[in-house]
DNA sequence: CTGTTAGCGCGTTCAG
DNA sequence: CTGAACGCGCTAACAG
């Protein structure tokens, strides 16, 4: 960057102090004669001023950026999160510090810390890593953190969860009501809260109709852009090697779901007239697939809308602001399910 | 934020000068004794000093932030940009302040704006608007620009480019040495030198064979976050309105041929065995469905990556180091596209 | 090796 | 209504 014009260099040109200056530039209330204010804005234009915000900040103690860590950008289903905190961060004139911590918990760390040293008034976190205590100890030393999908152990931390358990088992119910019996589960390694919650309701509705579960869990953790959907791949191949092929898979969330209907596909089964396939989350690309995916939906963009309105929150009214919402599942129901043993006797 | 410890805090604990400290913490090569360096990093650890940057950056006028714009988050093809990007930006100690323009040219000039204010090193930009005065002013001023996807007329401006062109002339080719004679192009408006660039691709290829070209081209320009779907769908009813039905449709780019796979499927035809489909983009999701997409790839990471190491570079080397790269496309041969015929009594 | 001083760009007392 | 003086947290020049 150039050196820019300051405040002082216009107060030369306009032959005032500074201090009038600043009081014009900034819109300040203070009592400015009117001949001067144009005079300096006049001037100003002409010279291309720019604020320096580092300035400004450094001197009021108050910066206008939060930060916002999230696992991965190209899962839409946190894109969709972001863009509803970006929305309201600019409404209210905020600018959003992006990082992905790739379910990295020391990458977490690290940027927890540049955010903090670079003075962002608070932060949406979406952390996956078990260990919170250097989150906890930041929360302590008075940073405002709005915690999304998972839970976080300490005062003063307004959470944005969602029903994952009262979702996995509406899915459940649902596949259940369709008339399937034989109803498998697949998700990826349950070493997280959200994907625990999910399975629970899964369990609690079959075990409700007497039904036996079916589980296939990947135990891989390594962490890509396809894993899900390669999770969703392997985990149905081992489904169908086990010979008793279930009715219906229902899979931890939708790029999962994409995976496994890939695979039925490529076995030769279609669905649904052969297995019924439910995903979970809702992303968009549910939609526009053939058949289109019948899901659980979680509204993302409101989740993302509403964090950032309890972190703006806790700044202007101060910590006692911090609150926890739970959000409601909803079913979208689309083509991927259909009762089952419409073709029963086709293989 | 809380008031937190500072280097004069430190400085008294310690008995020594703020100077001291300030050699100490930052880490500088300046010569200070062993033990009172030790003395220090004690105290500042005990006491959880964390630098104010702010202030450090105030003073030495560097700050470590690059600021990104693009249309929307939401889509994959810049989700995708914007992690190549934050990639490079990690590993040389910058941060990334994310902004959304929603094809909005005046909400793209108001993030510059305070993009500017808030001293951000440099931007990465994959500007929409056609307006680029306001970008150019800046530009001048000395801000370090990377144009990502359209090209800007100013000195001192990288730019990453792809070979639009030569991308829809293969993708066009491909179909043509399938065997297709009645190859159809569905678009997004042609407002833009990419899609310009695409479209006159196929253009070309159709017209060395002698070829008639079928073109359908989206009028409505209202953004949302399923419009390019929306616009696959509808071209493709159009299309087939027509009664004289293409043997394949040539997408604009993957969420187009989404809609008009998903279309087709709808209207009872089957891809590829009715009609072939080609996508543009390459996006992930692609791969996904079935049939998995034929499509053109843009190299979205690597493009990120690049566009940052540019910026990176110019920011080093001062702005002689401007360049222009221009990527190549490659062809994505998946299911999407078979030869023409293998049907055509059925319907 | 260490301390003193000055100032980055800005806002804010406190006098006038 | 206006200006002089000070300081936010930090580094850099200059002494010692």
């Amino acid at each position: 960057m150039k050196k820019s014009v300051t405040i002082h260099d216009i107060a030369r040109m306009a032959e005032v102090s500074s201090a009038t200056v600043s009081r014009v530039l900034s819109n300040s209330s203070y009592p400015v004669s009117a001949e001067l204010r144009a005079k300096i804005w006049k001037i100003a234009k002409e010279h291309n001023y720019i604020p320096n915000m580092l300035g400004k900040q450094l001197k009021t103690k108050t910066s206008t950026t939060i930060g916002v860590i999230i696992p991965t950008i190209t899962n839409m289903y946190y894109s969709s999160i972001i863009l509803g905190v970006e929305e309201i961060a600019r409404r209210n004139q905020y600018q959003v510090l992006l990082c992905n911590s790739f379910q990295d918990p020391e990458l977490e760390n690290k940027y927890l810390k540049t955010m903090f040293e670079n003075q962002v008034r608070g932060i949406v976190i979406a952390s996956i890593s078990g260990d919170k205590t250097q989150l906890t100890r930041y929360i302590e030393m008075g940073m405002n953190v709005v915690a999304l999908d998972q839970k976080i152990d300490a005062e003063n931390v307004s959470q944005v969860d969602f029903d994952y358990r009262k979702g996995g088992y509406m899915a459940t119910r649902y596949l259940i009501e369709k008339g399937h019996k034989k109803i498998a589960y697949v998700t990826a390694p349950l070493d997280r809260p959200s994907r625990k919650g999910i399975f629970e309701g899964y369990v609690s509705a079959m075990k409700e109709e007497g039904l036996e579960t079916i589980v296939r869990e990947s135990d891989k953790k390594v962490y890509s852009g396809t894993y899900e959907f390669e999770n969703g791949k392997s985990l149905t191949r081992s489904l169908l090697e086990s010979g008793d092929r279930p009715t219906a898979i229902f899979a931890c969330n939708d790029m999962t779901a994409f995976g496994v209907i890939s695979e039925l596909n490529q076995q030769g089964l279609r669905c649904p007239q052969d297995v019924s396939v439910m995903g979970f989350d809702g992303i968009e690309f549910g939609r526009m697939m053939t058949p289109a995916l019948t899901t659980v939906q979680q509204p993302t963009y409101e989740m993302g809308q509403l964090a950032c309105n309890m972190l703006l929150e806790m700044l202007s009214e101060g910590r006692k602001a911090a609150s926890a919402v739970m959000l409601q599942p909803t079913l979208l129901v689309r083509d991927s399910v259909s009762e089952p043993g419409m073709r029963t006797q086709s293989n």
